[in-house]
DNA sequence: CTATATGCAAATGCTTTGCAAATCC
DNA sequence: GGATTTGCAAAGCATTTGCATATAG
């Protein structure tokens, strides 16, 4: 994995520094959606110099090579990052908590889609959002 | 359509001032979705003197009230905001502008989800958003 | 050796907040 | 008249940028 997207950065000519490293091994162990502070927390564990800079500056190249996608969780106003390794697939977001879980799943037919919306507009994509409560904050709520 | 809203505020308690009077109106004129600032400039072609904060904290406040929807459009870090008038529907953004038209129509079955989603995440709504090319976009990159 | 990337600090841009004066009811 | 709302100015916060230094290839 990790040396698949070093494989891509090299390929298009960008340099391979151990701050590049670190973050993409970052997003790889996380297992939710991390925005870029929770990423800088996280590799400042093991590498204390790095710059909050340098995580914004590598995840905006990441997003423009797309190996990874911002995604904006309604009401927050910070983006979240993940990898697009997967494929196709949509997210359960939680009301309460924020937090994104993946949905292995699309009901959505797009050539359907595009006869609702007629020839004036046309359609290349969509994203499908799932709003609910994740299991602990209707536990918490009960 | 003014008065309805006019009337709910004042179901709340809240009082009706010129400021929400204008605000509302310049929503209900919009022909887009406008940002607080597109908002406050139109206004202030009327009203020289409304504060960009009045029309930030009257946004929040009739969002709080389920009568303004906040979009995020992807790329972008502003919101927009839209009249929640219309029943359910869905968005035709364009990517190039990022101008944004509403679909009425919903090929999402929430019944078929939840079961897709299984019993951990319980779903209470969704956002479909369409991404493509409107025929200005695409005309002018032909 | 040279272009690219980093870290620092400062700047930016959207949005929010504290406060005194104004105003709705 | 009393609570709410406004306008102003300042603060907040996530993100970006300029620049000198460091570093990958």
């Amino acid at each position: 994995m990790l040396k698949d997207i070093i494989a891509k950065l090299r390929e298009k000519g960008c340099k391979i520094t151990p701050q590049r490293r670190v973050i993409i091994q970052s997003l790889l162990n996380f297992n939710k959606f991390p925005t870029a502070l929770e990423l800088c927390n996280d590799i400042r564990q093991t590498n204390p110099e790095i710059g909050l800079d340098t995580i914004y500056r590598n995840l905006n190249l990441l997003a423009g090579l797309g190996i990874v996608n911002q995604i904006n969780l309604p009401g927050k106003d910070v983006k979240v990052f993940e990898l697009t390794l997967q494929g196709h697939h949509h997210h359960l977001v939680c009301l309460n908590c924020g937090e994104a879980n993946c949905l292995d799943y699309c009901p959505v037919n797009e050539k359907e889609l595009q006869k609702a919306a007629g020839s004036e507009f046309q359609i290349v994509g969509h994203a499908l959002e799932l709003y609910g409560y994740c299991r602990k904050c209707r536990a918490a709520a009960q």
